[in-house]
DNA sequence: GTAAGTACCAACATAAATGTAAGTATGAGA
DNA sequence: TCTCATACTTACATTTATGTTGGTACTTAC
């Protein structure tokens, strides 16, 4: 009854409390990962070109989740030694399959999100009450 | 070029700041929010056994998921007035769809997690250092 | 000469998520 | 009688996530 990978071997068992693929998760589902991989998806992006497409992120939190998910061979990171500075994102084979799976997920919710508004009302659900603090330019 | 929904009729988009696709992204993506679509995918379950099956989850968290994903609408609760209390919680068919995406990236993760857990060695991260706090019984 | 753009990092501050402990009502079983 | 189990809730404490500000080094455009 094996519940997680002891020595770098088995497969990971998201249930069980100490499982390390619990960290993966947390960067793939985290509020921006899941944006960070449906964005490069499409295309290779550069950081600041990627921010903009991204409503809302800050550049510390995306330098941070571009840092994880490049930590767990998801996306790769390429810089060119020029002035300014210019460094290209893209997905890893990995980093693809990923993104498929997110943005299924994306899409799902896009899609319904119409029915789960309705929802909302019928149930006299304020949708995020406070217009939500947006990330200063 | 829409942005996002306006008034509950077109379809949510994540990449919009305000979106209110991004609460429900919120709701299912949260750190049990994923545990909980996929325990109930298999299962209608209980709420203590539901619990016990996610390990780490408090009860005051397992309750606040089930309540967000009850409010989008994917997940059903039944209450049977009973002593000592009943409740059974279940998936509803839009549940059981995002259930499906939700489980596709698990067991994306839990397959590759040996791939990644070499990757993090190779570059010298370690895995949650810290325990990682456990919820306490 | 001056402002702007680039891809960040570090220090600091705050908001949000999550955990802990205690409480509720009641019936069953020891 | 006493404890346990159930499905929660509330108040409080703490951790984690995220945002803000300012700085870097250099070049091109104005």
């Amino acid at each position: 009854m094996s519940t997680c990978l002891s020595e770098q071997l088995r497969r990971g068992d998201l249930m069980a409390v100490a499982c390390p693929s619990r960290e993966v998760l947390k960067h793939v589902t985290s509020r921006w990962g899941v944006l960070v991989l449906m964005a490069l998806e499409a295309e290779t992006l550069r950081f600041s070109v990627l921010r903009r497409r991204i409503g809302g992120v800050s550049e510390r939190m995306l330098a941070q989740t571009l840092q994880w998910l490049e930590g767990d061979g998801l996306v790769s990171r390429v810089a060119f030694q020029v002035v300014p500075p210019h460094v290209e994102y893209s997905l890893t084979p990995l980093g693809r399959e990923a993104a498929k799976h997110v943005r299924a997920l994306a899409d799902f919710i896009e899609t319904n999100m119409p029915t789960i508004a309705a929802e909302w009302t019928a149930r006299g659900i304020i949708p995020t009450p406070q217009p939500e603090r947006v990330a200063a330019e």
